[in-house]
Formats: structure tokens, C-alpha cells, sequence
DNA sequence: ATCTTATATCGCAAATATACGATAAGCAAT
DNA sequence: ATTGCTTATCGTATATTTGCGATATAAGAT
């Protein structure tokens, strides 16, 4: 049992699910704010803004690059992280046009 | 260690990422999708749309209820659900502000 | 009262996520 | 070559999620 049903549902619905799953734990909602916060890459210090020991964070990190959030250039000391706007619109639009289309067909619901 | 670190993260952010998580599995992304299909409160048949067991769709609809998504007339058999547009909204809304507060600090970024 | 049907809940197993400390890896400067 | 700094990865513990079958519950039908 609780083998992975995920694959069974269709790519929309994963690929939103995906990037729900992405910013679905506030530090990594607080990581794309402070990443946002500069008009340059981030470079480190991330840590020291989060609650959180550096390892937890790189994870998150991870998680957000691997979604496909930020883009990072991870090389040596000193990695660069910032975020990927296309990616975040694209999600964005996806989200939106999934709201408007339950929006539209349900105006009259029942409850 | 594991303990959970969520409540040291703002309000703003917590609740972001409460939402995020409840629409951060395909099945419950679907299930909103069957619930917005029909112009009235749908009462079961969920679960033949879906490859899930009863019980997994039961416990997917209580999580998208605890998240406040959906709103649910629990009476004996043939329970009602149906989106809390309202809830919806105000989620979306704030996922927005989020992004253009994002988008708009940061359009010069460097990669 | 009993049966049927629909839905919720319980109990459990497996998978994933969260978090940390310890350690490795990478490079800059000495 | 060694030191120091920053970030990634590994190993591990615990928590949470996912999923199912079995069982309970609630109400209508017989």
C-alpha cells in the first residue's frame, strides 16, 4: 500500500500540484520574498534571515530549484541564487486559469 | 530533531503555505476541478472519477475542508460538498500579491 | 427491525518531508 | 600546502502524508 498514485492524474494536475508542493512550507515562501527583495543574486546569507541551520536551508533551496523556482549558480564558495520569473509566471498563469475556469462554470453553486 | 519550525515564520507566510499544501496533491486538484464541473453540490461519484480508494478521496475532502477550500453538508449518506469560493479568493488574492510585490521589486535581476 | 447505500473514521504500512549535526567539496588568500 | 570561509551532501531521527481495507455511522427503503 501508499505505492505512489501521483502519476495517474493528468500533467496539469500534476504540474500544478508540483509547484504547490514547491511553496507549500513557509520557508521557502520566505526564501523567494528575501530572494526577491534584492535587485540582484543573492549570495549566501539567507541563512541568517531563517530560523532554520544552514544544512535545512540548503534543502529548501534545493527543492525551489529543483520546481524549477530559482535558478542558482552554484559555484564553489559564494553560490548565486535568484529567482526564475518565467517559471513563477508560468505557475502563476496555470493557477489563475484554473481559478477562472471553476470561477465561471460554478456562479450559481448550491452552498 | 525534526521538530516543527513552522510556527517561527510569519503569519503571512504560514497561511500562504497552508494553502499551497492543501492544493499540493493531484487528487485534490482534481476533486476541485469534478466539485467546480457542476453547477450543483455533488454528492459522492467523486470517488469513480478518480483511481482512489473511498477512503483515500474521503480523507483528501477532509483535508481540502480543514484547509477551508471547500464547505461540506456532512448529513448521514450522500454528503454534499462544494468550493468556498470565498476562501478560494481570498488565497488567490493573496497569492497574487505575493508575485506582483515579488515581480515588481525585482526586474533587473542578473539571471 | 433489518437491509442497503453512502460516507466517515480507525488502524496500519509504506513513502516523503523536515530538520539537524557532521562531513565533504570548492575556492581564495596566505 | 595549509587555512579559512561558504555551501552542498550524507546520515539519521522524527513527523507527516498517502493509501488501503475494515469497520462504524447515518439515514432511507423494505
Amino acid at each position: 500500500m501508499a505505492f505512489n498514485k501521483k502519476e495517474e492524474f493528468n500533467p496539469k494536475e500534476q504540474s500544478l500540484a508540483a509547484f504547490a508542493k514547491a511553496i507549500s512550507h513557509p520557508a521557502r515562501i520566505a526564501i523567494l520574498n528575501v530572494l526577491a527583495k534584492r535587485n540582484e543574486c543573492i549570495c549566501g546569507d539567507i541563512v541568517e534571515l531563517l530560523p532554520l541551520a544552514q544544512s535545512t536551508v540548503s534543502q529548501h533551496l534545493k527543492e525551489l530549484k529543483n520546481a524549477g523556482l530559482i535558478d542558482g549558480n552554484i559555484d564553489g564558495p559564494r553560490s548565486c541564487y535568484c529567482i526564475n520569473w518565467k517559471a513563477f509566471e508560468k505557475f502563476n498563469t496555470e493557477f489563475n486559469s484554473l481559478f477562472t475556469t471553476l470561477k465561471v462554470k460554478n456562479e450559481k453553486a448550491c452552498c
